[in-house]
DNA sequence: TCCATTCTCGTCACTCTGACGATAACGGAG
DNA sequence: CTCCGTTATCGTCAGAGTGACGAGAATGGA
């Protein structure tokens, strides 16, 4: 059987909030193609590894380890032709969701690797429609899943919760009608009993992520509507 | 550089509606491995052909050609190390909604390809996951986008729309209901001032595609709810 | 002419949502 | 210790959307 050979990625969009806004987690090139470029984090899929384990091993290489909580789903394949000039290569893209804590974007491999805003512009090869297209799914997925749990510690207030749908969809949302929502859609978070302390204004009830996988009905944002 | 060498194949889960139930492309294999079982219907990524012109060509080849109307759209891509025993294979699987009159499943590649109902089973490779993904994606897309309209000719009536759901969800819907859902709302259908003629009872208005490209707000199935 | 069939329009109760008022529970300033 | 700013949480209310279903309109066939 006759067939072209070619070279396959996996690239990974992962994301976070950060002081209230969006962040994507980027490093330099270190070398050509697009030498000092921004960059989507990424690598060749090894010859005995499924496409899900390798996006799994890079997201660990690059963040130290991605500990539980956070979400990792595949996002699309891109291949054109001229997309890589070393050669023909196809890349599995990833989208990764954590949450903001664990890593100070210091792993092993990263050699510059940085949380940047999501408009940042000039990224190497086409990662620019790689990372448009992974921050449009995370906006819709938050829209009829439970997925912003993602992006929350293991117990979070539905402030914090809130504050994560605003940073990824860009517009305020009404906190009162917010917290209706969250907690009489069925299976979104569960009570943990706890609540913060310290703070300023009224301490804030602690919730985890709950059983559900779809929300119904879902949260649809402003700009879809 | 030093990397893994990979064949890379496009696979299509081309889906329809006949005979008020959704059916979807298969071909019977005529070489090992998996010799004589059902599969989607697919092949090999050109040496200098982008994903999605890959998945044109397979179609056009498989079908006959798909003419206007209809929709392609990529899926996810498959790349477990054993799933082809010849080798490591990664396939992109694309997703495509085409009208009944078109093609009797008759092109000019497809040696043994027919229509057969979703549920089919044994599958060659890991078709059978890949399709019930692309079905899944199908009765997802049905919900907020007005895709549906993909499954049915340039002109077709409301009732026509509403037997599209039913078969991609395999559920009835109430036609008073469904008539005021998409007529209300905007950019689903125009009317066309035309109505069918000679079939029992009332002739019904014939609509087009509108020019929207969400739901809003969307449609939701039972089993979602 | 009557009838079965299918399309289309209406009605009504119920739910959900957005807008927003009001109260509760804290820390800190005076 | 009281007042006050801040944040969390609960309530209220009108309007939109939906499911369930009645009823009339427009055809072909018995």
């Amino acid at each position: 059987m006759n067939y072209p050979v070619f070279a396959v990625t996996v690239d990974l969009v992962v994301l976070t909030v950060r002081e209230g806004e969006l962040k994507v987690l980027l490093v330099r090139r270190g070398l050509e193609p697009y030498l000092d470029r921004w960059a989507l984090p990424g690598g060749f899929v090894h010859a005995d590894e499924d496409l899900a384990a390798a996006a799994r091993r890079e997201l660990a290489e690059e963040t130290g380890l991605a500990g539980p909580g956070g979400h990792l789903e595949q996002l699309a394949s891109y291949g054109k032709p001229e997309r890589d000039p070393r050669g023909r290569v196809v890349t599995v893209a990833h989208l990764a969701l954590l949450p903001d804590l664990p890593t100070p974007t210091a792993g092993t491999d990263a050699a510059a690797a940085a949380w940047r805003p999501v408009d940042q512009q000039d990224l190497a090869f086409d990662h620019h429609r790689i990372l448009a297209d992974g921050i449009e799914r995370a906006r819709s997925k938050l829209e009829y899943t439970p997925l912003a749990t993602a992006f929350c510690p293991p117990e979070f207030t539905i402030a914090a919760l809130r504050q994560v749908y605003e940073a990824v969809w860009g517009e305020p949302l009404d906190p009162r009608n917010f917290h209706r929502k969250v907690t009489t859609t069925p299976g979104f978070v569960e009570a943990t009993g706890r609540s913060t302390e310290g703070g300023p204004g009224r301490p804030a009830a602690l919730f985890r992520r709950g059983a559900a996988t779809l929300l119904n009905p879902p949260i649809l944002r402003r700009g879809t509507r």
